[in-house]
DNA sequence: AAAGTTAACAACCGCCACAAC
DNA sequence: AGTTGTGGCGGTTGTTAACTT
C-alpha cells in the first residue's frame, strides 16, 4: 500500500499563483504562521495544496527574500561552494543569505554551468609560466587527511566566512622534522615518526592537522602557501619540483607558482589538496 | 512579420528523513 | 519496532519572454 498522497488534485489550482492568491497566503501566514502546511490552504481558503503552498512563501513571498540578479561575488560564491557541495542546493542556499535554493538552482543551469563549461577546455598546459587556475577544473584529494582544522582569521567574502570554523591545532606529534616560515608566517610541520601522520600548523592563517602518512615529509618543505596583501598564492618551489608535478599531475604541469582570482578559490584550493572538504561536508 | 529556438524562472513531482503515534 | 504523516530536497517540466533566422 502506497501512502496516500500529500494533496486531492481535483478541484486544486495549479500552475502560477494570482496576486490575489499571494496576498491571501501572506496575510495568513502573517496572522497564524505556518506550522501545518497541509493544513493551511483549507484554513486560509485557498484552492491549492500544502506543498503548493510551501514552496511558493519559501521561494517567492517570504519577506526576506533578496530577489533580482546575483552579483559577481554572489555567482564566485555559487561556484566554489558547488565545488565542494555539488548538487546540495540547500546547503548552497544557507550560505547566500536571502537566496532560495531553487533560486540558486536555476542560475547555476542557466548562467554558471554554462560559464564554467565555456571555461572547461583545459587543455594539458605545457609551459612553465604563471597561470590562473580554471575554477571548474577538477581538484585532487591524493592528499588524505583524517582530521582537518582551519581558521581564516580575515575573510574578504562575507559568504566564505561563515563556511569555516576556526579552531586552534592542539596536536603532539611525536617528533618534528620540519620548520618552516615563510614571509612572516610560522608554518610548522611535525611528523609522527610511528604512524607517518603529518602536522602541519600556519599559525597565520590555517592550521591543518594528520595528514596521513601517505605523503612525503619533503613535500612540506618544498609546498608554502602563502599570501600578501594583494594575491593568495600556493608556491611550490625550489627542489623536488618533479614529484610535485606527479603527485598534482590531474592538474596539468604544475606552475611553480598558482595565482588564484579569489581568496576563496586559494582556501578551497587547500581543501581539495587536502581533502578537507570531506570533513567540511561533515559539519554540514 | 512569422516561425523556430533559446533562456529564464516558477512550479510540480517523487523521494527521503524524521518525528509522532 | 513498525507505520504513517509531514516537511524538505533535488530533479525535472511547463510557460513565457526574448532572441534569431
Amino acid at each position: 500500500m502506497g501512502r496516500a498522497p500529500c494533496c486531492e488534485k481535483t478541484g486544486l489550482n495549479r500552475g502560477p499563483w494570482t496576486p490575489e492568491e499571494d496576498q491571501i497566503l501572506i496575510s495568513f501566514i502573517h496572522k497564524h504562521g505556518h506550522s501545518n502546511w497541509r493544513a493551511l490552504p483549507k484554513q486560509a481558503g485557498l484552492l491549492r495544496c500544502g506543498k503548493s503552498c510551501r514552496l511558493r512563501w519559501m521561494n517567492y513571498l517570504k519577506p526576506d527574500i533578496k530577489r533580482g540578479n546575483f552579483t559577481k561575488e554572489e555567482e564566485d560564491a555559487i561556484i566554489s561552494l558547488h565545488q565542494i557541495l555539488g548538487n546540495r542546493w540547500s546547503a548552497i542556499a544557507a550560505k547566500l543569505p536571502g537566496r532560495t535554493d531553487n533560486e540558486i538552482k536555476n542560475v547555476w543551469h542557466t548562467h554558471l554551468k554554462k560559464r564554467l563549461e565555456d571555461y572547461q577546455p583545459a587543455k594539458p598546459k605545457t609551459s612553465n609560466k604563471k597561470a590562473t587556475k580554471p575554477k571548474s577544473q577538477s581538484l585532487p584529494t591524493k592528499l588524505n587527511s583524517t582530521k582537518h582544522e582551519l581558521e581564516l582569521a580575515d575573510s574578504s567574502n562575507p559568504y566564505f566566512e561563515s563556511l569555516l570554523s576556526a579552531s586552534p591545532s592542539t596536536s603532539d606529534a611525536v617528533s618534528s622534522v620540519t620548520l618552516m616560515s615563510h614571509e612572516g608566517h610560522n608554518n610548522e610541520a611535525k611528523m609522527d615518526k610511528n604512524s607517518g601522520d603529518i602536522n602541519i600548523a600556519d599559525q597565520d592563517c590555517c592550521s591543518f592537522e594528520n595528514f596521513g602518512a601517505d605523503i612525503d615529509e619533503s613535500f612540506w618543505n618544498e609546498a608554502l602557501y602563502c599570501q600578501d596583501e594583494s594575491n593568495y598564492a600556493l608556491n611550490l618551489e625550489v627542489t623536488g619540483f618533479d614529484e610535485i608535478q606527479q603527485e598534482f599531475q590531474q592538474l596539468g604541469p604544475v606552475e611553480k607558482e598558482m595565482v588564484f582570482d579569489s581568496e576563496m578559490d586559494f582556501w578551497f584550493d587547500i581543501l581539495a589538496r587536502t581533502g578537507g572538504e570531506q570533513d567540511l561536508l561533515a559539519g554540514l
